[in-house]
DNA sequence: TCTGGGGTCCTAGGACCC
DNA sequence: TCTGGGGTCCTAGGACCC
């Protein structure tokens, strides 16, 4: 027996709102939105209630607190958010085996393994939202498809706190009904381009046809759109490795214009990136700088060291050659970023697991365990990840 | 309405090597 | 002296997502 929709899309409803509801429950049932305050300031997240006044993420806090004078606006606390996310990830993770996150509050379920514990996929989904909504305390959607595009689409539907699911034998009717704005990938640079061709549906979409799809956004992107809007998405449910980059940038409250300070927060910047770089337990190998003037053009700089590195000194020393670089003396700078790209584990903790070579399950544990006693808990997956590669024989994903 | 901060992925040209 | 094609890495920019 096999499920017909087996993919589950799981998304938390307005996560960081509910999240600031949990601890005061006092902002429940109000127009209530965590963002950044200040005269350049965006909306995170917005509750429904807020939305109903056309509030909604992204937009400036200036103009939602305009809109909606009423509006409770409360400062992001990341770092809460990433605690309850780990909460919601390891319930979702006790009853499904194949789990993919998207971001801190949604992912895509794979359940065609749990035919014999359920009748079906809107099951696995109900049981999953009332554990979230009973053991955390949270509200939560829940799309349901043969595959994940149209399960992701399925879950917008589903919003508020609700399931819907895309009978497979009607799917392409369903889909073609939808907005195209509604599909994952078609942004505004997309939408611009498929408004001159009068695509409004995604119905409209498909009977453009591949061949001028490719014409008009490339041969790789044409033929993805052309795809999806059939309904056609053969990608599967693929838990994630480690991070790819880690990023630090601000938007400042008032244009930064002399040498000197922007000077010091590149520093700053490349600072703080070496201890996030070497709390998550890897180096990097390029170091991009990024800034964007006044005008809010965008450049960026990016070098790729002899070795890498998470040494505050290091990453200081080569931002600040791409800050002379970029040469941008005299011009008005609104943003500076530093990120770290092309990450490997940090060298030590993967030298700890390569030379002990553990061979059993208990050595390989013991090995783990000294890892996160020294650098931390999140050292362990890279070194592990490394260590896989290294070691193909031991099944490490059992310890 | 002037547009955050954290990411991922793609493209395209040039360098370099075989 | 001129010239091929493929593969990979690096850099810069851009689209897109939450």
């Amino acid at each position: 027996m096999r499920f017909t929709e087996p993919i589950i899309h799981i998304d938390m409803d307005a996560f960081f709102v509910e999240c600031e509801r949990l601890a005061h429950p006092e902002l429940r049932g109000r127009p209530v939105a965590v963002g950044g305050g200040g005269n350049r300031g965006v909306i995170a997240a917005a509750s429904y209630e807020a939305r109903r006044f056309g509030v909604h993420s992204a937009m400036p806090t200036v103009r939602a607190r305009r809109i909606c004078p009423q509006l409770v606006l409360v400062p992001s606390d990341h770092g809460r958010y990433t605690e309850i996310s780990r909460e919601v990830f390891a319930l979702i993770e006790q009853e499904v085996p194949v789990v993919e996150r998207l971001s801190i509050d949604e992912a895509f379920l794979d359940v065609s393994g749990l035919t014999l514990l359920h009748p079906d996929s809107r099951t696995v989904a109900e049981h999953l939202r009332s554990r979230i909504r009973e053991e955390v305390g949270l509200p939560s959607s829940c799309g349901i498809a043969s595959n994940k595009f149209l399960a992701k689409l399925a879950s917008g539907k589903a919003k508020p706190d609700g399931v819907f699911v895309i009978d497979t034998d009607r799917q392409l009717a369903i889909l073609h009904s939808f907005d195209v704005r509604a599909m994952w990938g078609v942004g505004e640079a997309t939408y611009a381009g498929l408004e001159r061709l009068g695509v409004q549906t995604i119905g409209d979409l498909a009977s453009v046809g591949e061949r001028a799809l490719q014409r008009n956004f490339g041969t790789s992107a044409g033929a993805s759109l052309f795809r999806l809007s059939m309904g056609i998405d053969d990608r599967s449910v693929e838990p994630h490795g480690e991070a790819k980059s880690v990023s630090n940038e601000q938007t400042y409250e008032a244009d930064l214009q002399s040498d000197e300070e922007i000077r010091s927060e590149v520093m700053r910047h490349a600072d703080r990136l070496s201890s996030r770089l070497r709390h998550a337990g890897v180096e990097a190998k390029t170091v991009v700088l990024k800034v964007r003037f006044d005008s809010f053009e965008t450049i960026t700089r990016s070098v790729t060291l002899a070795s890498p590195t998470a040494v505050g000194q290091d990453l200081m020393v080569a931002a600040v050659q791409l800050l002379e670089r970029a040469a941008i003396s005299g011009r008005r700078v609104r943003l500076i970023g530093v990120a770290g790209a092309g990450l490997i584990p940090n060298t030590e903790a993967v030298h700890q697991l390569a030379t002990d070579r553990p061979a059993t399950w208990d050595d390989l544990a013991e090995a783990v365990g000294a890892i996160r006693d020294r650098f931390g808990h999140e050292s362990v997956g890279p070194a592990v990840v490394h260590h896989k590669k290294e070691n193909p024989g031991v099944d490490i994903d059992a310890v």
